[in-house]
DNA sequence: ACTTTTATGTGGCTTTGCGCCACTATATCA
DNA sequence: TGATATAGTGGCGCAAAGCCACATAAAAGT
């Protein structure tokens, strides 16, 4: 593996030649359902692990994948039918005792989607289920995946707190209090009204609309997002 | 690459039979020269990119490393001597054209040091050489690590405006003067004394030292840092 | 010696924005 | 028509940031 020349290189590299660890891309794709925090989890259906609740993911397809954020999306296409979630990479996570084959790498990422969006046209591959997080810290998981579901879940609930990612669970249309409601399940802490509404109305983040959402009670403005970049507030929630 | 039974799998797995990306790691280490931030870089003694500068970093040693970051210290170590830095995972980039031997997948760390840890004991391997950041602005740089660089660089300004990390680049001992410039190097913008002062103390960062740094001028005291555990400040810098 | 220069460290006022919670507004339902 | 439910606001107190002049303490210049 060492070359001096460019020719000795050329005529000697081969990929094959040394031990390499396997490379793999999970996601966790959470999102709200009926305000509640859910996780999309699959069956595995193959050895190792075979029966077992796993992430979605899996390995990069050299041939189709340019780059390994493809291979997330691709993933998360394939089991939600959603072509533009809030994607981030959180973390990978390497080492020798993570996977029976032996050495492995994945590079795991987490997607926001707002349920409305996803259509249950999973035909191929494992089956699909949304896990609350209490199913999740009660049940048995492939592999590393309830350490990197909490690594995913952490990094969220940071996330949310200094940025205005929240909105990506939501629908296009939403009220205040909707926005709030996410914000909360999002970082797991209640949040005081007033507060909350004089951040999201100060930083210009939404526009209101001309319509309201009506169910019991008073009538709530409806609002929706002004951009999709993320905002970053100098304050933490 | 498919298996029903775990018979089959044990019988049939080999992980050199499906294709997989270089996967290799790589560090950008900070540390502050003369009130100057500066990256190691070395210059690549072996093809591909002979000759030209990159950051310290290369492949997993499957054998002696147990996980990536071990990969991480083992190359840092190896370069400054220094065994204890502020480590942290910046990104990992995967597509099929950074590097000319095909489909490959880095782990992009940094690392802060203090600069009188350093020991210039880099017997083997490439000449290593801290860049400034204006350095590194003009000059050429092997694969895309000019790109990488541009990720960490920004990754640390990030993450010093709301934690105090930044006391990894100074010496055990310094004043609030001292720290006050290197946070403001690190972030790249002027702080206000007054300000500053107030934050580090009230939040309980330092202590108070019996000893006075005597340079010009008013004598000034010297504070250690209390813990090595990273602080986050719920306001931004 | 004493004045100037240089740098440390603080006093104190203004401004900003969060926490709090009572109060008003507008709908449905009995 | 009044009870209930939810949306949305008024307004005060407080904590911390911004600002900048001033006091302090040493070295260096004359």
């Amino acid at each position: 593996m060492s070359y001096q020349t460019e020719k000795e290189f050329l005529i000697h590299y081969d990929p094959k030649a040394f031990d390499a660890p396997l490379v793999t891309v999970d996601l966790c794709i959470f999102t709200l359902i009926e305000n509640d925090l859910k996780i999309l989890m699959v069956k595995r259906s193959q050895f190792p692990e075979k029966g077992k609740l796993a992430l979605p993911g899996g390995f990069i397809d050299l041939a189709t994948d340019s780059t390994i954020e493809e291979t997330a999306l691709r993933k998360l296409l394939n089991k939600t039918g959603v072509k533009s979630p809030y994607l981030e990479q959180v973390a990978t996570i390497g080492n020798k005792s993570r996977d029976p084959r032996g050495w492995s790498v994945t590079t795991l990422y987490f997607a926001l989607i707002p349920y409305e969006d996803v259509i249950g046209a999973n035909e191929v591959g494992d089956a699909v289920q949304w896990l609350s997080m209490e199913d999740v810290a009660i049940s048995s998981m492939a592999f590393d995946h309830k350490e990197l579901i909490k690594l995913a879940r952490e990094r969220l609930a940071n996330k949310v707190s200094y940025t205005d990612i929240g909105f990506h669970v939501l629908p296009e249309k939403f009220t205040l209090t909707q926005l709030q409601q996410a914000f909360e399940i999002l970082l797991d802490h209640k949040l005081e009204k007033k507060s909350f509404r004089r951040r999201m109305l100060s930083a210009d983040l939404v526009k209101e609309l001309d319509e309201v959402s009506a169910e019991r009670g008073r009538p709530a403005a409806l609002y929706a997002a002004k951009s999709k970049q993320p905002h970053f507030f100098t304050r933490s929630l």
